[in-house]
DNA sequence: ACATACGGGACAGCCCGTTACT
DNA sequence: AGTAACGGGCTGTCCCGTATGT
């Protein structure tokens, strides 16, 4: 009773997965050579997915692009920040562990790709508003999660010496800055570096701060 | 007898200033729309060059990003923090007058174009040995000049915690970080933020801050 | 127990509105840009219309062309020359009519588009010879009226100095031509000149013209 | 000591042979085909032509129109009008000469193509202002030329019913739209019967046509 | 030192048509 | 009858680099 000969070669439609597949090819050629040095055409033959297919599900470049923020960068942040710190004991326990595993995976792998967020950043941000707000967004919501776990940790007892936001804005900036330090030098020593004095940063302090 | 009159005459037989004018211009654009995104025909007309001339000086595009990694941003770096840092009174005081300088400059500019060494770092570094290479070097002198004003602030009284190369790092890193944050929300707000945590960190520990 | 809501529900089965819809948008959209200018895309987008059921109704482009010339360039005709010129006195004051009602409806309307039959005649005579017949047939209804009206004017009284075929062609052509002339020149003053012009010479002569 | 051995192929630069070629390409492709169906490698091909010389020429399209316009299709109004019918003895006798040499020149060759500036001005008046604007300023300087020509006729003694003004814009309206019916039909009855025509009408009137 | 002409190959986007599916 | 996914190929444009010419 089976519907169709296995000999004949058919087409079926799903284009859940040609979407999906399409997005992870884009996002790690992003990553690893840029928006604008990766082709449509590489996206195509990588994704195995024919250019009229492409255009049906993304009309134009940009459109990847976006979805690639959405649907992948804003992912992996999640993933790799947002719900570890969140699960974490305390923002410093998160954070170093969060560093740590960064490094482990990027010394298994050969090259330091950097942050995928902080590379279209950079690269986008000034060349079209819809990504750049899509990139901000994230940005945000990166920096408000570190934000309320440290005023949970406050409210917990450890306290600090600084206004969470500002805190959570300097991990971050730390964090991208570090990952862009990893990326031209090709070594996850600026990563470790920064874990550790983050960690110390983070700390509670011995004693109660002077003031400020 | 001249075919063409005195007045008509163009071409101005000035090399030096020629090279000058298109690695400005190479320089801005790089910064504004990225490597990439800048074409070869954009800087010449834009720095009135002809094709010709431009190859005579730059037999490829890449020669250009060499240029002016190596006569501009290297020495944009120099300007803006490696001479300042040195000069300064305390490595504190030359890191709050820098970000202060920077947020001035950015908020009389519209726009945030980021920090031209980042930018490049993270589109080109992977893309050519080459050009990582330089940009390594340019990352490494600006660390070298913190690393350098840290110890003889040590070596001065003001003792530090860490490591000066660590805290080197940490400054590069979270300057960098801070200025991506800045050109995707546009803001100069992270710079301030991070500038004032930066600030706190270097403090000596164990007495009061002095004012600000 | 439908999936779907009937208040969402969009699909009304109704093919020939559906085909009308079509014919209506791609007959503006062909006589606004061409038919090579108008993409099957746009006239979906237009008629609302999935490229399924435009393909059910019509197979290729060329069926959509054909359809608009049976169906509407001819129907166009019919309605703006041989029902009028048929129905009028004679040619003379039918021509008179026809050319001031075209000159009116293009001077309500902003944009002069020319001839339906003229345009599609130019772009399509030579690609393909089934459009082309189409086109020649049309032509030939159109001359084929007038020439019919001029020998009913003929056997009326009022003499003409040439074969009614050769007048027939004559203001066809005179009147393709003016309406190329207003397009190119988004005026309707070539119209009006060769109305006039055309009205001196169907009128009979020998004695002198009652007015206008 | 020669610097070359002769067996070298050398690339020699001739650019107006180049930009001839390519107008020439280009005017017969545009006529024959239409400009949106002559794509840019058509040209390139048959004009034995890069991309990148093409490019250099002709940076757009729509340049390559707008030189066909200027160079070819105003030339050849230029030829096949103007001048005759400046030399003519008479309006009359050149618009005979000129139909009778169109007439000529279509029969020998195979297919009707119609008039390059009525081809390109029904697919392009709409399409772009600066190729209307230029398709315009052909047909103004074709309807002068005529008028001037009837003026100085009349001043000769050849008296005219109308304006001259009117008069030409007839002549070229009636001949635009024989040309039109002539490539719908392929066939040149229509130019035989509107020259016809058109010499009747020019024939001063109240005496007998002197012969032909 | 500088200018113009040119070579090829890619780029993103769009085209028309077809096929699977409801 | 109608929808959405999909196939490839083509479009105009632009790219960087080089060769020719002054």
């Amino acid at each position: 009773m089976a519907k169709r000969p296995a000999a004949a070669r058919k087409r079926t439609n799903d284009p859940q997965a040609m979407r999906r597949r399409v997005l992870d090819v884009a996002a790690l050629a992003f990553q690893s050579g840029g928006y604008h040095s990766t082709s449509t055409h590489d996206i195509m033959r990588e994704a195995g997915v024919t250019g009229g297919a492409l255009h049906h599900h993304f009309p134009t470049k940009k459109a990847i692009a976006l979805a690639v923020l959405r649907e992948r960068v804003a992912q992996a942040v999640e993933q790799t920040w947002i719900a570890p710190v969140r699960s974490a004991r305390t923002v410093a326990d998160g954070i170093r562990d969060i560093f740590a595993g960064t490094v482990a995976a990027l010394d298994d792998r050969g090259r330091v790709l950097g942050c995928p967020l902080n590379n279209l950043a950079l690269e986008l941000s000034l060349a079209d508003p819809d990504l750049r707000n899509e990139i901000e967004t994230i940005f945000d919501r990166w920096r408000e999660a570190i934000t309320g776990k440290l005023r949970a940790d406050g409210a917990a007892g450890t306290e600090q010496s600084a206004p969470a936001e500002d805190l959570a804005t300097l991990v971050v900036a730390t964090y991208s800055g570090a990952m862009a330090m990893a990326k031209a030098e090709q070594s996850t020593a600026p990563l470790k570096v920064c874990a550790r004095q983050l960690a110390a940063l983070l700390r509670p302090r011995g004693r109660k701060p002077s003031s400020r």
